[in-house]
DNA sequence: GTAACTGCAAAATATTTGCATCCTT
DNA sequence: AAGGATGCAAATATTTTGCAGTTAC
């Protein structure tokens, strides 16, 4: 086991801790597998990349535990398809989602640019603002090319 | 039947019939569901205005060709609930969608907010932007009061 | 040891497909 | 009359729930 892969180990093991989910073999596989991926991801891809080690259940137990503990967040789509990503700054209970969703129509991902911050935009009188969520869809750097 | 009545079916039947879509009882119907609701609507929620009349099958198909023939748009949202509205603008095949969409969270509705267009948002160099779709939470002018 | 987590089975829900019949044009 | 639309039945797919056994702490 090299170093670089000993500390991910124990990068993965921080992050769990820190919300109070013990740590699990699904867990661990499951949070390393977004660690991977820079893309957001569904419950459908997750499975298939974890392999037949898991649940199904387990799967679905997992996310949600993710995502209510704020180490990933749901990102919008028009589609049926709930899509996830790793949180930057997220705590317990409170997403810090306000940045910016990019969606690839050429290959098909949906990529976090954490940096993009969403813009504050001028509504009518009489709402109040308290999130704003955007996607853009394009084509991103990589197919771009 | 009353003149607004009537004037309101001669509207459906056109809208229909612009998108060479056959005139049936259960497009009316959920066009007319539609053009009553300022909010987005659910699958289900369209299944139960529309009351037994229908076959459950019967509406994923009629949604499904009014989202192919531009009469209604799917709207981005975070959980695994597609939502409709009624497109302002839209052409078969082609979704004229970039307006703000306002999500309350205390009546739970989803509104289009057509006259507010999605702002311009600078991205990273290398990226083609093709679409900026605006998802607001917060609390609409009803529920604010 | 105890509370939390997982896997399995099964239920509940949601969506798609094929086909015979009916309706719009 | 012909093609398209609907309803029904059934196949798939997705998500949730309960519970008993297992694991992390």
């Amino acid at each position: 086991m090299g170093a670089a892969h000993k500390s991910n180990e124990i990068r993965i093991a921080e992050i769990l801790r820190r919300r109070n989910l013990s740590v699990t073999d699904s867990r661990k596989k499951i949070l390393s597998i977004f660690l991977a991926h820079p893309d957001a991801l569904t419950h459908g891809s997750i499975e298939k990349q974890a392999g037949e080690k898991f649940d199904r259940v387990t799967v679905y137990r997992t996310l949600q535990a993710f995502e209510e503990k704020g180490i990933i967040h749901a990102i919008p789509s028009s589609d049926n398809n709930k899509r996830y990503a790793l949180c930057k700054d997220c705590d317990e209970g409170h997403h810090h989602d306000e940045h910016v969703h990019f969606l690839c129509s050429s290959c098909g991902k949906t990529i976090c640019l954490d940096d993009v911050v969403s813009p504050s935009i001028p509504l009518p009188e009489g709402y109040r603002v308290e999130n704003v969520q955007v996607l853009i869809n394009g084509v991103c750097r990589e197919c771009k090319g």
